[in-house]
DNA sequence: TTACACCTTGACGTAACGTAAGGCTCAAGG
DNA sequence: CCTTGAGCCTTACGTTACGTCAAGGTGTAA
């Protein structure tokens, strides 16, 4: 059976360009080439490209192959000896990298959290910055200058994992309360837990806790826009009217 | 402080080319390059050299290394684990190597060993063929057909653990036959010894040992050049007669 | 005959430098 | 001032085992 370069690639799985490489090399030569240069391997061929691949497979260099199949005294125990040290080396070498990669992973790791922290220290004093530049006045107008410089003081001492539980609450009160306002009462047990819920809120932000203030909070949820329209647009129209009801509800129970 | 290439090149133990390389890639161009075309390094650079040569202890390649250092935002530990699990990969693929290393070297060890049998084989074969043609016509005279047909079945039989044990048996002998002579009397105690390891020996090949037979042999030591000469060239001058007067007198005790 | 698969050689690209070759520059010693 | 040796420069090839065009010839079936 005689094979052509395609031929002979696809049997033994390997390009058509290895083999006119291993020819070019003096690896593996064609038994012959016909009158149009066309290479043609026969079973001996065959054979010997097994061979090679089989050492290939082990990671032998060409060199290495060439030299053990074409000297058949070519010490092949002491060559796979050697490959094998090298490669035990290589092993060694991977290892230790292996390790160094994953040290550093975890310093990065660790500046990666530094350097939200230092962000979120610095989103913190932005969010202060603006909360003062748009609400400052009236609030510190109605609650006085202390619970508004205590609340910054506390946002500022707050640690992330702080502020994204304040967070997620705020997030689940407007949740709630969209879903609240469907029974359509402020009296309802789902209204009076979310009145509940925005104390609970509340709290993480003023030292000291009084109904009066929390209902007059709520009335100003009505009274500006800018708060009317946070609401409205995250639960729903009318859910500044409904928050305030369900509080002055509840805090005057 | 400014530096040439080589100056940088041996503070951060790398080669001058290694960094024109880096240059020519736009990895790490030089402060400035003076008037007569050196480059000149300063601070800033051997910074980021060092930065480079860390990634490069990793294992990055440099075009990683590249967009890690001049992208600040690029996701450091992304890429980290992205190489990790290369190295991983990497690995796995080595350990299944020295595996296959390991398994072919054992199987080669085999057929070393069996290509030993085979070249002992064959020795056998060729030492019993020489030992007819030098000295079969004698022996079988002196000692008879059956005697010499059965040395030779032993040794065909021997395994190469045996005969090697025979062989340094007999070299045990010689040396200490030199050892013996020193004391000029085949009735010491030392030619004694070597008179009864060459029976040791001798019963080694022989079937069935008699004082006569051994005590003969060791006279055809001394009448047969061949083997006299074998004995002097090995013990020194005179070691056959002298092992066979040990002999005589060992076997007549 | 024509289309299409298959063949050829030649040559560039790969990764990260090592290693000349051929020529210019700098600092120190005579 | 000149020389000398060390150091600098650019250019370019070599390394490993092919992958990937590109340009052009060949084989075969419809």
């Amino acid at each position: 059976m005689e094979y052509t370069v395609q031929k002979l690639a696809q049997m033994a799985g390997v390009s058509g360009r290895t083999l006119r490489y291993y020819d070019e090399i003096g690896l593996l030569k064609p038994a012959r080439v016909n009158s149009s240069g066309y290479r043609i391997y026969s079973q001996k061929e065959v054979n010997k490209l097994q061979h090679i691949l089989f050492y290939r497979e082990l990671g032998l260099n060409l060199d290495t192959i060439q030299k053990l199949i074409s000297t058949p005294d070519f010490d092949r125990y002491e060559t796979l000896k050697d490959h094998h040290t090298k490669l035990l080396r290589k092993r060694a070498k991977l290892d230790k990298l292996i390790e160094n990669v994953e040290k550093t992973m975890d310093s990065e790791k660790g500046r990666i959290v530094m350097t939200d922290k230092e962000k979120f220290e610095g989103f913190k004093d932005k969010m202060i910055e603006e909360n003062e530049k748009k609400y400052g006045k009236e609030i510190r107008k109605k609650y006085g200058d202390d619970t508004v410089n205590r609340s910054n003081q506390k946002l500022k001492g707050m640690s992330q994992e702080d502020y994204q539980l304040v967070e997620s609450l705020g997030q689940d009160i407007l949740t709630k309360l969209e879903k609240a306002m469907e029974t359509g009462d402020p009296e309802s047990n789902e209204a009076q837990e979310v009145a509940a819920m925005h104390k609970q809120w509340l709290t993480y932000w003023w030292e000291s806790y009084s109904k009066e203030a929390h209902a007059g909070l709520a009335q100003m949820y009505v009274d500006d826009d800018r708060f009317t329209k946070y609401y409205d647009d995250k639960s729903g129209k009318g859910a500044a009217e409904f928050l305030r009801d369900a509080i002055v509800s509840y805090t005057s129970k």
